[in-house]
DNA sequence: TTGAAAGCGGTACCAG
DNA sequence: CTGGTACCGCTTTCAA
C-alpha cells in the first residue's frame, strides 16, 4: 500500500480529467455531472485510493488530531476516558495525541506548548493538580482553539464541560457511613484549587451539615499532588489518626488516594472497617477482591471520554463559533461493600 | 499563537532573504554564512517560529508520527507500556497514534488499515489473541514500513522485538509453587497461537519437568479471547475443578486471566490458598491489598514501551534499511504474597 | 459542468 | 554562500 498509493492526479491521468474535477467528483460536489462522478468513484474504489492526509491537512489548516491533556495514563480511570476518547476519535477519524504531566505544571505548559505546535484542532483537558493558573489554556483559547474539559476542570474559561456529579458522589458515601453508624468521618482529597475537590468536599459537607453533624476542619486533608507522592497520604493519615477524636470513618476522594489510604491503613496494622471504615472514589479493576472489599463511587469514566470527545469534535466542525456552552454531569454509581 | 504563527517567508522578508536561504539557515546547513545564521535564529528565536510539521510531512513523507496496535487501553500492563512509549515519543518529537482492536482480529486489521493512511512512520504491535495470520503486517514489512513487536510478538517476521523473559517468569512461578509443596499445578492461559502462551507454557513444563513432575494436559486451560470473555475463565475453571483430582495450586497467564481466576475462585467459595493456591502474571496496581495479597509474576511493562519505541524511532531514522535484529528480553519480577 | 492555476509551508535542486 | 524555482497532494477561485 504504502508505496503504491495513487494520488488524484493518478486518477486524473487515467480517466482524461483535470485534477480539480476528480477533486470534486471525490468530494460529491454539486456541480459535477453524475457520470463523472460514477465514474471517479469507481476508479477510486478499485484502485484503493485514500486522500493524503497531510495535504489536506496542510491545506485546510485542519490537523484532525486532537490534543489530550492529562496527569497520568496508567492511572485507572484516565485509561478508561482514553478508551472512551479513543472510540469516538476513531469512528469520526480523528488522531488522538495524548500527554501526561504527572500532576506537574511545568510539564503541564510543556506539553501544552507541543500540542499547539503540532497545530491540533482541538484539546481534550483535565487539568493537574499543581495547575492554580489556566492563562496558558486562556491564551489559546482566545485565539478560539476548540477546547472542553472533563473531570478536573476551570470555571475561568468558558466551555463545554464534562463531570462527574462530584456532590452526588461524596454524599451518597458520606451519607452511607452516617447512616452505618460512622459518627466520626474524616476525608482525604487533592488541592482545594481542583474541581473536583471542592465538589466532593461540598457533598460531605452536605451531607454531615443534613444530619446535623459537626464538620471539623481537622478532618479535612489535603494531598498537595493528589496523591502522586505516597508521602503525601501517609501524613494526611498521620494526622487523622493522631488527633484526640481520630475518625472512625474515611472517604478518599480520588483513586489514588484511595489505594494509598487503604495500603497504609493496613500497613500500620488498623482494622478496616472495625478500626476505621473507608469508602473512596475509584474506578480501580477489582475493588471486590481487596480485603476487605472496597465500598467506591465509580465514576463512568468510559462515558466521560466519550461524551467529551463528541462535544469537541461537534465544535471543531461547527461553521459558526460556538458561544453556548454545556456542562455535562455524569452520575456516580455508589457501590456498598464490606470496608464500610 | 496559533494564528500569529510566523513562516518561513515572513522571516525572508523581514531580513530580506530568500526562502531558500532561511530554510538552510535554520538547518545549520554547512553552506551558509555564520552571520546570516545567527540573523536568522535570532529573529526565528524572538518571533517563536515553529516549523510547520504538516508542511515538513507533506515535503518529506514523514509524519512523525508512531502507530500503536494492542488490544486494550485500559489494560494495567498496555497502560503502563503505553505510558513508557509516550515518554520516549514525545521527548523525541513523535507522536502517538494509539489503536486498540478488544482482541478481535478484524478490528486488528481495520485499525491497522487507518494507521497506514495516517502514514505513520513506523508501528508498534502487540497482536490481538484472535490473530493467526500476521500476513497484514506482513505486508507492509515488505513495503519497508519500521515495525517493532513487544510483548505478542511473531517470529513470521523479521523485526525487533521487545518481550519479557516469559520462560523465565512462569519457570520461576511454579518452581515456587512446586517448593511450596503443591503436588498438582494447573495453568490457565491464552490462545496457544499467542508467543507470550507458548513461553509462559514453556517456563511451566520446565520447572515441572525439572521436578520429576508429570505434565497433564487436562491441567493446560487455554482461553481462546485471553480471558476477554469471563465464561472463558470460568469454563477453564471448572474444567480443572471437576478433574478426579483436582489442582491444589494455579498458574495464571495474564493480567486478565489473573484477576478473573481469582475471583471466580472466591464466587465460588474455595479459600485461597488452602483449596487452591493462585500466583499469577500482572501489573495490577496493589495485588497487595487484595484477599489474600496476590502472589504475581511482575513484568516492566513501562521498560517494554520505553525500550521498543526507541528501537523503532531508531529504525525510523536509520539511513540504510536494517537488516539485522534484537530481541530485547527484560526481566520479571516474582512478588510472593500469601496466595501461594 | 469542467479546466487551469495559485497556494498551503517547507525542502532541495540547480544556477550563479 | 545565496537566490530562484519546482514540487509534495490537495483545495478552491476564477474562467471558460
Amino acid at each position: 500500500m504504502k508505496s503504491e498509493n495513487i494520488t488524484i492526479k493518478d486518477i486524473a491521468k487515467a480517466l482524461n480529467l483535470s485534477y480539480s474535477t476528480v477533486s470534486r467528483a471525490l468530494k460529491s460536489s454539486y456541480k459535477i455531472s453524475e457520470a463523472t462522478q460514477q465514474l471517479v468513484k469507481e476508479y477510486a474504489e478499485a484502485h484503493h485510493y485514500r486522500p493524503n492526509l497531510m495535504a489536506q491537512s496542510l491545506k485546510n489548516q485542519k490537523s484532525r488530531c486532537i490534543g489530550v491533556v492529562l496527569c497520568s495514563i496508567p492511572n485507572s480511570f484516565f485509561a478508561e476516558v482514553i478508551s472512551g476518547i479513543e472510540s469516538v476519535a476513531y469512528s469520526k477519524d480523528y488522531l488522538l495525541i495524548i500527554t501526561q504531566n504527572l500532576e506537574s505544571y511545568e510539564r503541564e505548559v510543556k506539553n501544552l506548548e507541543n500540542l499547539t505546535w503540532r497545530s491540533v484542532d482541538g484539546l481534550l483537558i483535565s487539568l493537574s493538580t499543581e495547575t492554580k493558573d489556566v492563562s496558558h489554556f486562556q491564551e489559546l483559547h482566545e485565539q478560539r482553539l476548540p477546547m472542553v474539559f472533563f473531570d478536573r476542570v476551570t470555571n475561568e474559561i468558558p466551555s463545554h464541560q464534562v463531570i462527574t456529579d462530584n456532590i452526588g458522589g461524596a454524599y451518597a458515601a458520606t451519607r452511607h457511613l452516617i447512616e452505618r453508624g460512622y459518627k466520626r468521618i474524616a476525608t482525604i482529597t487533592s488541592t482545594p484549587y481542583l474541581s473536583i475537590s471542592q465538589e466532593r468536599l461540598e457533598g460531605y459537607k452536605k451531607a454531615l451539615t443534613e444530619f446535623n453533624m459537626p464538620v471539623h476542619d481537622e478532618y479535612i486533608q489535603y494531598c498537595p499532588h493528589g496523591g502522586m507522592i505516597i508521602d503525601e497520604i501517609d501524613s494526611a493519615l498521620n494526622n487523622l489518626l493522631q488527633l484526640p477524636e481520630p475518625p472512625d470513618a474515611l472517604l478518599t476522594a480520588s483513586d489514588r488516594i484511595t489505594i494509598g489510604s487503604y495500603s497504609l491503613i493496613q500497613k500500620k496494622g488498623l482494622a478496616i472497617p472495625d478500626a476505621i471504615a473507608v469508602a473512596g472514589f475509584s474506578n480501580f479493576t477489582a475493588p471486590e477482591l481487596f480485603n476487605p472489599p472496597l465500598t467506591t463511587v465509580r465514576q463512568n469514566a468510559f462515558e466521560m471520554g466519550r461524551m467529551a470527545t463528541e462535544l469537541l469534535i461537534q465544535q471543531v466542525e461547527s461553521k459558526r463559533p460556538v458561544t453556548s456552552f454545556e456542562k455535562k454531569i455524569l452520575p456516580t454509581e455508589l457501590i456498598v461493600r464490606s470496608s464500610t
